[in-house]
DNA sequence: GCCAACGTTGGC
DNA sequence: GCCAACGTTGGC
């Protein structure tokens, strides 16, 4: 079964939030390599989920996939952060998935472990400059990570 | 708050 | 199609 990684910035919607909702559209994503990345994602497909940009940067804890891919209506909504104009309802640009609560880790699994791993090397997470927010995870760097949980 | 690195836009 | 300018991401 193909893993996955979300980016979030837990000010806006943290794993706590997840936990409270049990589930959630994850919309907003505004970029081509990761929205084929969600296109991807099926039914029952288990997510890490990263919190970025905060005190601590790491991953947090676990979410499945409960819904496969359906047009974010954020991007058309005028009102949203993430309206897009330039999307035409017809043939939406913007796609998102739900997704729903599994686990909350007791303690973040910070950033800087992940990049002392060699195991992980690959992971587009840790090199630099990288900003990819939804991204692939080998079963390998899955297992990997299991391992080295808080 | 800083700033390096990135993705997107738009003029040519 | 090139590429400079811009806005954004995200670690520190």
């Amino acid at each position: 079964m193909p893993y996955w990684l979300l980016k979030t910035e837990p000010d806006l919607f943290s794993i706590r939030d997840l936990a409270e909702k049990n589930t959630t559209p994850w919309d907003g994503v505004r970029n081509y390599q990761a929205r084929n990345f969600m296109d991807q994602m099926r039914l029952g497909d288990r997510v890490f989920l990263y919190h970025s940009s905060c005190k601590e940067v790491g991953i947090a804890g676990i979410g499945e996939v409960v819904r496969e891919s359906y047009p974010d209506v954020s991007q058309f909504d005028d009102k949203s952060p993430y309206f897009d104009p330039k999307s035409d309802p017809a043939k939406p640009r913007w796609r998102c998935v739900d997704i729903g609560f599994v686990e909350s880790w007791p303690k973040v699994l910070p950033l800087a472990r992940l990049k002392s791993e060699a195991a992980l090397a690959d992971m587009p997470l840790v090199q630099k400059g990288s900003r990819l927010s939804v991204m692939p995870v080998t079963d390998q760097q899955w297992q990997h990570i299991l391992g080295i949980k808080p």
